[in-house]
DNA sequence: CTGAAAGCGCTTACAG
DNA sequence: CTGAAAGCGCTTACAG
């Protein structure tokens, strides 16, 4: 039923060897003759090597696996779309897992992932990993090596993938505080997943930096989407505590912070000026546009790619680290204060 | 250096044969006594079957391939999780291709995910499939079940997952009408990609049934996407010719149309009335909440994995057709008419 | 310049 | 109840 390597040899009339050296472009020379007659009988049959015969002797399976918390969220779907595109271009292909956020899920699939051979491992997580995933022998052997992208939670030296969040919050609060603004408020994240702490580390140490007190009340924490900005903000706004700009940890927060104040009969930026993290491209379209702080994050995905293409090609080598700049993108949520 | 089966037999001082059948549980009854034997070596040297190896001969990769025009579109992203939810609960993995809607990189993807012996294949696509895809010899003889998530673009007699567009937007173009709006405007997909139809379709024939005379300047075509959706409702608001209320053909759209309205010195609902279509979370954040059609999406993505993991492990049955309904989300962008 | 043979690590008739 | 042997479809020394 199947072609195989020995139905286009009989077909050639050479032997297998030649057809695998000559599809494999390998070593020895064979007469131009019957590589013409090689190549052509293979056209000819639509002949293609079994994948999971040539893998068993090569080990090399060009793909890699890349497990993610949540595929639908803008930032991983982004960052998939980056490693994607320069696999691609590399003959690799990607295997998804997506964990829901399960810690547990992440660890099965790290086991199934190895267990297929895949070549290189992309894990973008908020949590510490188990030594069964960071220590594993594979891992630690080089044999398959691991690319996280966790903003540097877990120690290692090699491979750290970061992004300039906190100089990016400074700068936006800076910005703020040019514009005449002295009461800021800030929307956190919430304990249990992604710690942000370099962005509110930026927003506290620039208010030092410029002598503003510090007010405690004008912090609060909640989740990280849309639902969790909105209510963050309700909580703000409920304290009576007057504040005339306010800085969320991402875009979505801001987004429903936007209908927090909207919905207090607020205006922004004439009450509040908003500004957010992330540079979504919808935050473009929100009326007023959003002041945000725009990260790179196709770009590292992309990166990605390429570090653990890299670590594949020449293990021996480290994988680099780098470190992406952050842009503050200067639209019309935010108001000069005159005073 | 690998353990083998080899090893393990050596081990516990048994054949491979007997190994490889107690691990797949198969026909002939051991002993208690060397099927512990065997289970326990197993475990002591952590033994696990090479995926290639095994392979060759099962032919079952346990792996299915996805094709997705864009993974950060909501509605693929969306439609990815919910496959994986399925995959994922029977040990299969998903290998993903992101085309950025490119066509060529379509058929290369899905050749090459043929060649790594996937043993189903979704693509979500806005296109009229190759003959190079639909009829591959693969697919024709049942080998590779293909699944496809076209809005029933490519004819076919199995397989067609479809929502009730029509009917969605019917109900959302009624509920209008109920609402006391007799000019209304619609802003529908351009031509070089989904095509839409059953949504545009649903709103005409709406009006027809309640007497209401189609006006052509008053339908726009855009791209769908928060811009398009912008840019559409500028073109439409330009045109000088009043109307009530605007349908949008998706949520992306509704969010430009709101900006553009808002800029035009207009306000939703009290101006201009809005409908969507998705059912995206982010819209009950919008402000005001935006009335929209939702769509299951995620279960759509969900009965997809159930279909092919069906049509793999049956291949002689047919792929089922299931269609899904929609739902009218009402909530504040709409205004109740009195005249 | 080319081929016979061994081997990758499994599973599966087949035989006992 | 268990094992020897063939075979899956390749690639790679090795020999000539």
């Amino acid at each position: 039923m199947k072609i195989t390597i020995r139905d286009i040899a009989e077909a050639a009339g050479v032997s297998t060897t030649t057809v695998s050296q000559i599809l494999n472009n390998k070593g020895s020379r064979f007469s131009e003759e019957t590589r013409a007659k090689v190549m052509e009988t293979v056209k000819k049959f639509n002949y293609q090597p079994d994948f999971f015969a040539q893998n068993m002797i090569t080990k090399k399976s060009k793909t890699i696996g890349m497990i993610v918390p949540d595929v639908t969220d803008f930032f991983f779907s982004k960052l998939i779309e980056g490693v994607e595109a320069y696999l691609n271009s590399f003959g690799y292909m990607m295997l998804l897992c997506n964990t829901s956020h399960d810690k547990l899920l992440e660890e099965k699939y790290f086991e199934e992932l190895l267990r297929r051979s895949v070549e290189g491992i992309i894990i973008a997580t908020p949590n510490m990993l188990n030594d069964t995933i960071t220590k594993h022998p594979k891992v630690q052997g080089k044999k398959v090596p691991l690319l996280l992208m966790d903003l540097g939670k877990n120690p290692r030296n090699e491979g750290k993938l970061l992004v300039e969040e906190y100089q990016g919050v400074y700068d936006a609060t800076k910005y703020l505080i040019d514009n005449g603004h002295r009461t800021i408020a800030f929307l956190r994240e919430v304990g249990d997943y992604y710690q942000l702490s370099e962005r509110i580390t930026g927003f506290l140490n620039c208010l030092e930096d410029y002598g503003i007190e510090e007010d405690d009340r004008l912090i609060e924490s909640s989740p990280l989407d849309i639902q969790g900005g909105y209510q963050g903000a309700n909580r703000l706004l409920e304290k009576n505590i007057p504040f005339t700009a306010l800085v969320c940890t991402n875009d979505q927060m801001a987004i429903g912070a936007y209908q927090a104040i909207t919905e207090a009969g607020l205006k922004v930026p004439d009450d509040i000026s908003v500004i957010g993290f992330d540079g979504l491209e919808i935050t473009r379209y929100m009326s007023p546009a959003l002041t945000t702080v725009y990260q790179p994050i196709y770009d590292v995905g992309y990166t990605a790619g390429e570090f653990i293409i890299g670590a594949i090609e020449k293990p021996a080598s480290k994988i680099p680290n780098k470190t992406f700049p952050t842009k503050l993108l200067i639209r019309d949520s935010v108001k000069q204060l005159t005073d």
